[in-house]
DNA sequence: ACCTGAACACCGTTCAAGT
DNA sequence: ACCTGAACACCGTTCAAGT
């Protein structure tokens, strides 16, 4: 198993005076602008510090290792689309469930595009972009497979089976990676598995056309 | 937006003698084992090497850099996964679209289940755990908020709102994860929203009793 | 063809000293 | 209370020399 040193990530001390506040705006903005700028590899502490105007030593103040600059970075991103999210739910709360199932998708998806730039950068972290190529590499012919799969169903024949194998596929895949967290319970991943089959179900019955229809238009 | 250096992860060298490829597969076993052992923050080339029983020196005719190594790592993982989703598809191949929907979300999930200790050591690339409780965190707030918001809805009454709500989170994250990569095409961003949205619906008609019939009981 | 390991440039982090 | 920057330990990567 992984372990992990307990590594502490907020801040270490909180800015009293307003000339600090100042510092740690500085400091954060200017991990946005490196990371923008040469992407996480180019992501050192004296770049950003140099970038802040600060010397290393300020910043280990505010921020006791590098990766509490990303840390403090993916909260306020985190922070602000919860709250947008909220505030969809709030908007459609009494409305159908057709209304409820449009809005919700529409304002999540809006919500986790904003500042997509910095969500990426995030979301980069780590192996950047090569491991994402692999990842489409993959997907694509994931995505393939679930295509033939559909088109030969018995029962049902599919308009457009590439997007409908594409929204499967990226359901599953983006849920397989929740569903494999560390942290999720046991309990957790039984009961997803049994409401993703439901939804795969409704989905594909919601998106097919019987395939006695088909053969009696012909 | 984050641009990088463009870096060849790929082998720099095929292995042509026996020996050679015993090298290479010391230094992959060695990776997984460091990687388990310690994390990502523990991996260096020289402990791997060291693991492996080679000098760096040698490591580095087979794997051009330190990201090399986890690239070699993850495409054997999903080469691995590609093809259990292959057969899944080809034995369900032809069956109805019910059974199609459940046996591909089990085996699906399955797939990427298996070896999951390294797929979890893996996805913790970069940020570790500590972005995991983040998005733990927000996870939770954002289930909520969907269960209020289904509970709340004009004409049905969900069972178990809180199950619904966890399915319906976890898609969407998942899936807004995938659509907000640095190379999902604006075609398929808008594709996946409409899928998405008659997903959303069809599973929650599948979930839902109508508000009337509750009414009438009681 | 394959391997070694000292050497180099650079990075994260600390801490004594300053205002 | 806040800031500085030289100093330290360590890491990724290279390359001349070996078998």
């Amino acid at each position: 198993m992984a372990r992990l040193a307990t590594v502490a990530l907020e801040a270490r001390k909180q800015p009293r005076q307003r000339r600090a506040q100042a510092t740690v705006d500085a400091i954060m903005e200017a991990t946005i602008q490196v990371l923008l700028e040469g992407g996480l590899q180019r992501l050192t502490t004296t770049r950003v510090a140099e970038r802040a105007g600060v010397s290393v030593g300020t910043m280990y103040q505010y921020f006791p290792q590098k990766q509490a600059l990303l840390f403090a970075l993916l909260r306020r991103y985190m922070e602000k689309t919860a709250a947008a999210i909220a505030a969809s739910c709030e908007r459609s709360r009494g409305a159908t469930i057709a209304v409820i199932a449009e809005t919700l998708v529409g304002d999540f998806l809006d919500a986790k595009t904003t500042d997509m730039n910095v969500a990426q950068a995030l979301h980069a972290v780590g192996m950047e972009l090569a491991t994402g190529n692999l990842l489409d590499e993959f997907g694509r012919a994931n995505q393939a497979a679930i295509r033939g799969l559909l088109e030969s169903a018995e029962d049902a024949v599919f308009d457009d089976p590439g997007a409908v194998a594409f929204a499967l596929r990226a359901t599953l895949s983006g849920t397989a990676r929740a569903a494999t967290r560390p942290d999720a319970k046991r309990y957790d991943t039984r009961a997803l598995r049994h409401e993703l089959q439901i939804m795969a179900a409704a989905y594909l019955k919601a998106r097919a056309r019987p395939r006695d229809a088909e053969a009696a238009r012909r």
